[in-house]
DNA sequence: AAATAGTTAATGGTCAGACCATCAGCAAAT
DNA sequence: ATTTGCTGATGGTCTGACCATTAACTATTT
């Protein structure tokens, strides 16, 4: 043995680099996405069965069914027994991943609050560009539903929360509509689970509708920047009170 | 047998609802996914051996793994042979999800750049407000990058890049931060595919930096509708850039 | 002929057991 | 004190079996 007392080990790091320990399961998954991300499985097509699968990727059936299960729990696939597995045809993946993310990152209140804000006014400011005149009856019609509600709250909330997600669906850019469509859910259910009593009577649920005429009447008028306004002062307002019966609690 | 010819079935659906029938690995993910979100599983921390929790919900090894591996995939938990399962230390579920939401849902181009006009122009705008000396040193670090590297294009636009997501970070808030980085990934990803080559020599990497010096200057003096609407002006004018590459395509 | 009931095959869902690959920890050897 | 080799624990994979449900077909009844 080489008498040397400190011998170091060749050094080849430039030469060699850490292997890819890639898991069946895991190369499935990847090689499924690609196929859906680039529509060659389009939503509503079905799969072969899990055990010919099986002999296509050339791998057992427990490694396959993971991969099956990983995309049918975050909603991209759908097993039916008898039937067969299918792509799901609801092509709203970006929404169910956000409603994944916002599930685990315990996120604070205020950024929410504040992310939504952002969103709102965004979008009433596109929408005002480019809502069509069918966006605008559906607009107004739910502002007509607030109004017909004001003695149930239940429904004046759910017309409230269509007034809102009108104007997004009418920036007809998508993304902007998922998003705020996920932050406003969660934003709510977090509400609901802090508040015991949704309470909020009559002299709230008047200024709230006059709010939303302003937003509706800058819509019409195809004025952006008065949009963005309204709409910006309208959740500062709710967001105020909002506050108050949190910090009465 | 009764001799009526055309009897109608019972009707009672009031009575009866249809039955839930929830598959075993998906009640499992349920339960972990639970237990995570109100941080009874903290990030780093380690799960019972599968063989064992089998045993403790009561189920067989395969579904259990299924649940286990489709947490995995969404990068909540992390499985290592020899070691055990953790759950994931990253915390930045948010952005995993919305990785997956881009990647399988087709969006346009369009409603990817205006998603991310708003978010920067919102995040230097709040950045303004809130940055801290520390913050503000490491963008002004980014941007001597960008300069010192005017002949090194991969090294130019890692350094904008940096420069972008400091902004975003300044804000502090981890939503907006989040929602900003995937989109740029993703934009960024999309055009590296449609672009074979860089190009973009000289002058538009010169105006390049003159817009982020600005940039700098407003967030420095807290001018927060000066900082948005220099973000705004680079953006639009990176993005016709980007524009006429594509386009001559 | 039409409606109903029963049968069968296909398919996803679950379980059990086995084996492999890899890692941490420890003991033995140098 | 460092290296080497062993061992048990653990995740990863495969196989085969059985169950539950569905659709399609067949036989029966009306």
């Amino acid at each position: 043995m080489p008498p040397s007392p400190k011998k170091a080990a060749v050094e080849v790091s430039e030469s060699m680099h850490p292997v890819h320990r890639t898991s069946v399961s895991d190369d499935i998954v990847a090689q499924l996405t690609d196929l859906i991300a680039r529509n060659v499985l389009k939503p509503g097509d079905r799969l072969p069965p899990e055990r010919e699968l099986c002999k296509q990727f050339g791998v057992g059936r427990s490694s396959l069914r993971e991969a099956l299960r990983s995309l049918s729990v975050m909603g991209i696939l759908d097993g039916r027994i008898g039937e067969g597995t299918f792509v799901c045809d609801n092509s709203q993946y970006l929404e169910r991943a956000l409603q994944w993310g916002f599930r685990l990152d315990g996120k604070k209140l205020q950024d929410l609050s504040e992310t939504r804000l952002m969103l709102e006014s965004q979008n009433v400011f596109l929408a005002a560009e480019r809502a069509t005149e069918t966006d605008l009856e559906a607009i107004a019609e739910s502002l007509a539903g607030m109004e017909g509600a004001l003695q149930d709250w239940e429904r004046f909330l759910e017309n409230d929360l269509r007034f809102h997600l009108l104007i997004a669906k009418a920036t007809h850019n998508s993304i902007l509509y998922s998003l705020l469509e996920t932050t406003r859910k969660h934003l709510q259910e977090w509400i609901k689970g802090s508040l015991s009593e949704p309470s909020l009577a009559g002299p709230r649920a008047e200024l709230s509708l006059q709010e939303h005429h302003k937003i509706l009447a800058a819509l019409r008028q195809r004025d952006t920047e008065g949009a963005r306004l309204a709409m910006a002062a309208h959740i500062r307002s709710s967001g105020e009170d909002l506050q108050i019966q949190v910090g009465a609690d």
